[in-house]
DNA sequence: TTAACATTTGAACGGTCGTTCTAATTTTAT
DNA sequence: ATAAAATTAGAACGACCGTTCAAATGTTAA
């Protein structure tokens, strides 16, 4: 009775393997049940036995991409001791982990009008999740006392921009070539955190 | 010989009106042609009279758009009479004419395997243009004295980065709530120009 | 073995979309 | 006025796509 009776979980989580990589490469809209089909193997209809539709199986998949980058981070992050150690590392982990063609094809889904407000909502509440992860340096930070007393939340947001934009260029651009850029953008934010004054 | 034959001109520039706003408000895919059709008042076959094909109206207003944002830019311009004056205002500038969710669509485009290759480039020339102007206000910075002798490339990376990730807060937020924090992150920035050390 | 249930397939449907084509209408030139 | 050219409309086509459904196949439990 404790035997696994179907291997019928292979065969959804090789369909959510083929999903993801499909949605990265094209994106949401340009990614048809078809061509996950033919990725993985299964029929059409398969797809359709294990997901309700599209588009809650891309918000399935957002939601735990978003959710293993955070478990990778929770997991790294032991290894630094201070706060600016810690921003180094997370600028480094976002370039490497953060899946930016998947999650901003999420933007696709998000305006077309005919997608569930639900699904939308899912979606945006992702984006809180490495602000939070952000937040938390900056406070441990100024705790700490190695950043000043500052605007937190304002912080948050021009840091997470400022990392979200730089995600960007791995469309075009190897990551490894990348690093002195995130490094570089983590040492001029730091002036500002550590009283540039 | 030189009085308007037709009135073909104002049909084609109402289309180009109307599908600036509707690729803006629903990204590339999931404006149809159809769709441009109904808000412009003209049938299908007229827009194709037109012009070639969706594919290349998009990338004409694209182009269009960019290059308004540069003008606008140029004309503003010279009302700064400093390199710092000018960083402050390109912020503010970009934060209110940078069309964002019309050219960020373009990457569905891009993404397309089935777009032409010449318009994907196209589209990907467009980012040189603000770049180019961010460049020359560094390089302006740095012959007045103004900013310190730094690498001037990855400068301009890195601001382009940062106010492009700001850039996405526009389709959540009211443009006047970001002004403070385009201005707070030119501040930031400013520390690294004028050699914070 | 057999009945019940889980899994998988593939055809089919209804809808949308980009594009083409033909014909009608309007304007221009003679 | 009339022929030629420009402009506009609207129907039609072919392709694709998300989803549904009925049937086939495989597995379990009795």
């Amino acid at each position: 009775m404790n035997k696994r009776r179907y291997d019928s979980e292979k065969a959804k989580v090789e369909i959510m393997e083929h999903a993801v990589s499909l949605f990265s490469q094209k994106g949401y809209n340009q990614t048809s049940v078809g061509d996950i089909s033919t990725a993985s193997g299964y029929s059409k209809g398969h797809i359709y036995y294990h997901f309700e539709n599209k588009e809650k199986l891309f918000v399935l998949l957002a939601q735990q991409t978003m959710q293993d980058w955070h478990n990778k981070w929770l997991y790294k992050e032991c290894t630094y001791s201070t706060a600016t150690e810690k921003l180094y590392g997370m600028a480094i982990h976002v370039l490497y982990h953060y899946q930016t063609p998947l999650l901003s094809s999420g933007q696709e889904l998000a305006s077309n009008p005919k997608s569930s407000p639900e699904s939308v909502q899912q979606l945006y509440n992702l984006a809180i999740v490495p602000m939070d992860a952000y937040r938390a340096i900056l406070q441990e930070g100024i705790d700490r006392g190695e950043f000043v007393n500052g605007n937190i939340d304002e912080w948050t947001v021009l840091l997470g921009t400022w990392l979200g934009g730089l995600c960007q260029l791995t469309n075009t651009q190897e990551l490894k070539a990348l690093e002195p850029l995130f490094n570089q953008a983590v040492t001029i934010f730091l002036r500002e955190l550590k009283g540039g004054k």
